[in-house]
DNA sequence: GTTTCGGTTCTTTTT
DNA sequence: GAACCGAAAC
């Protein structure tokens, strides 16, 4: 039996073993929002004796998954094992594979990325002749879809309004939108958005299947609810219709992900659609100093339309957030590294402090500075790991030997062939009549008779890999096949082609340990698609972890602490993104919720640095304000730093 | 007709 | 970097 009363406050004790139904925890920044959620689930485990594989824990990030599992296992052991647990589109992934049939998609339907999906819009410009200089860019455009899925407004209604007087014809926008549904259709593969919608349909359309999935989940938890798009409410809400047993966790003042559909009024519109809910509030801070604390609630008090609440400190006084107003980037980077130097020599461990920032490129400066310091750092790089081109290219190989009809793995393959391009690989697989089944000699001898001269040894290295794979000759691991693949042909191609092709190759000897932990193919090609480069690098980097800072955007950073935090390019122009603030009307609240998110990471120590220049590319220079989130706060809960 | 190569431009946030 | 475009090479 769990003592929940010792280990819990008494906000948190209530709300972490509220009785069955709908529960709504309120939880500010700081005030121990996982903790409740770990030993919500403990409690329903150990206390109420619910079988674990009964309850669905829905967290934004893998890692935050991860992260609560792991505690939860801490609290009560292995019990915790064969709870469901991750993102929304794991879990729509998961029910596909399995039921995706009642929707005419095979179960090893590919899922495709955001570089696949520009591909494919890419070729629907093309065929509409739509891809002149005056159209809208395929990113742009893809984003457009994006919003259209995700929002309350049909894609229809956003592109009307948005181009209305403009020399975009919105008609076109959508015959690029009909010719990339129906390009996706066949291909039997799904986008991101595509794994939401789809698992919805599949809900509606088929009752049963629907009902099998509210039977199982006597319990479904929600983290970050704030964040939740109308998608994602609405399967959590048929998969609750049932036992009502739904309890999420959210804060309106970090909702960050507006830009995806997410809209701060949903948490508290929960209790409408939920009339019988209980709710719960959490609001003493053990996390942070109280000077952190008035910051952060000076902040966020500029957002006049927030609910707003104050937090409560528990901490004693430390020490104000200092500013530091610097001159450019290059001094910025160079205060930053004699800062953490300072804070080292003074008994802080690296792996507390952290820089977070509004966009990465706001930290290449420092990077170089860290570099030239020889001062160890980790990065949560904007690239995820899975999107580099020669990952998707050696994972094309296992998705191919997996899934024969998989146009576009084929394609990749093929094209990185010299004197094989889109065209000619197009060519092949039409001719191939659109499956590449590697065992018919006949379908091989089509492909070696399509290419050029010069590609065909190197094709006849490249198809025994694919052959002894379907013949089980290895066992069918993806960890053997890409390992062949790499000795064969990509160790060459790497090489000839990349100036940094060692650092490439290590991402894919990493990627095979990665490969040799999934139990079957089909995991590691949905956990391939699915996971995030955080997700995996926090695993291979724990050794050295302790001694590297951290660098991150805000949006990464995320539900973590730091002793120190220091925030990069607090000036205008940067932070707020103007882009953004552009956009909509919403766009700077939004701003200004990131950077409550990033004031209320910092459990000691803050720092903000404003640099007031920025040397263009063009050698032009920028001048800067400081940030209006900084000349906002009052002076006197700041301190001046730098000089 | 295709592919490759070299020069130029731009960089918000993520499942 | 890496995406894009136009020109050169196959």
């Amino acid at each position: 039996m769990l003592d929940l009363k010792k280990i819990l406050n008494e906000e948190q004790y209530v709300a972490a073993t509220a009785p069955d139904g709908a529960i709504l925890v309120l939880a500010a920044a700081g005030t121990g929002k996982t903790r409740t959620l770990v030993y919500r689930m403990a409690w329903l485990v150990e206390d109420k004796g619910v079988t674990p594989d009964r309850v669905l824990l829905l967290t934004f990030t893998n890692k935050a998954a991860r992260e609560m599992l792991e505690r939860a296992n801490e609290v009560i052991g292995t019990g915790i094992a064969g709870i469901w647990g991750g993102t929304f589109h794991h879990m729509a992934n998961r029910i596909l594979r399995r039921y995706g049939r009642h929707l005419g998609y095979p179960p090893d339907f590919p899922i495709i990325d955001r570089d696949d999906a520009r591909t494919i819009v890419g070729q629907s410009l093309k065929e509409l002749k739509l891809n002149s200089k005056d159209f809208l860019k395929k990113d742009v455009l893809l984003s457009l879809f994006g919003t259209g899925v995700n929002s309350k407004d049909s894609l229809e209604d956003i592109v009307y309004e948005r181009y209305n007087d403009s020399a975009i014809e919105p008609s076109d926008v959508l015959s690029v939108h009909k010719m990339y549904e129906k390009k996706k259709r066949e291909l039997n593969a799904m986008d991101f958005d595509d794994l939401l919608v789809n698992c919805l349909r599949l809900f509606k359309e088929q009752p049963r299947v629907l009902e099998q999935y509210q039977e199982k989940f006597l319990h479904i938890l929600v983290d970050e609810y704030q964040d939740t798009n109308p998608i994602q409410a609405e399967l959590i809400d048929c998969l609750a219709a049932r036992n009502g047993n739904i309890f999420v966790v959210g804060d309106d003042f970090q909702c960050i992900y507006s830009w995806r559909g997410a809209d701060f009024r949903n948490i508290m519109s929960f209790p409408e659609r939920y009339p019988n809910a209980s709710i719960h509030k959490l609001e003493t801070n053990y996390r942070s100093v109280p000077e952190v604390l008035a910051v952060a609630n000076a902040c966020i008090a500029g957002n006049p339309e927030q609910f707003q609440k104050e937090l409560k400190a528990t901490r004693e006084a430390y020490k104000k957030p200092r500013v530091a107003m610097i001159r450019d980037g290059y001094d910025q980077a160079r205060y930053v590294v004699r800062l953490i130097n300072e804070l080292i020599y003074d008994g802080c461990k690296a792996s507390e402090i952290a820089v977070l920032y509004r966009a990465h490129f706001h930290s290449m400066e420092l990077q170089l500075e860290l570099s030239r310091a020889k001062m160890p750092h980790v990065i949560t790089s904007g690239l995820r790991f899975f999107e580099q081109k020669h990952v998707k290219d050696v994972c094309s190989v296992v998705k191919l030997v997996a899934s024969p009809s998989d146009e576009l793995s084929f394609r990749r393959l093929l094209e990185l062939l010299p004197r094989v391009g889109e065209r000619t690989a197009i060519k092949v697989w039409q001719k191939l009549g659109s499956r590449f089944d590697v065992m018919n000699s006949e379908q091989r001898e089509i492909v070696r008779s399509s290419i050029s001269a010069v590609a065909r040894p190197l094709w006849d290295a490249i198809e025994p890999v694919l052959t002894d794979y379907v013949g089980e000759r290895t066992g069918r691991d993806a960890g053997e096949i890409i390992a062949r693949f790499l000795a064969m042909f990509y160790k060459d191609y790497a090489v000839k082609n990349y100036d940094n092709a060692e650092r490439r190759i290590d991402d894919i000897k990493e990627l095979m340990i990665h490969a040799g932990r999934c139990e079957t193919i089909e995991a590691f090609l949905s956990d391939m698609a699915l996971l995030t480069n955080t997700d995996t690098a926090e695993k291979e980097d724990d050794f050295d972890s302790d001694a590297s800072i951290r660098l991150s955007t805000v949006h990464q950073a995320k539900g973590l602490e730091w002793s120190v935090v220091i925030i990069l390019w607090a000036s205008e122009g940067m932070f707020p993104s103007p882009r953004s603030v552009d956009e909509s009307i919403e766009g700077e609240a939004e701003e200004r919720r990131l950077f409550y998110v990033a004031v209320t990471r910092a459990k000691d120590d803050l720092i903000i640095c404003a640099p007031e220049m920025r040397r263009m590319r063009d050698g032009g220079v920028m001048f800067h304000d400081p940030s209006r989130f900084v000349t906002e706060i009052p002076q006197g809960l700041l301190q001046r730093a730098y000089n």
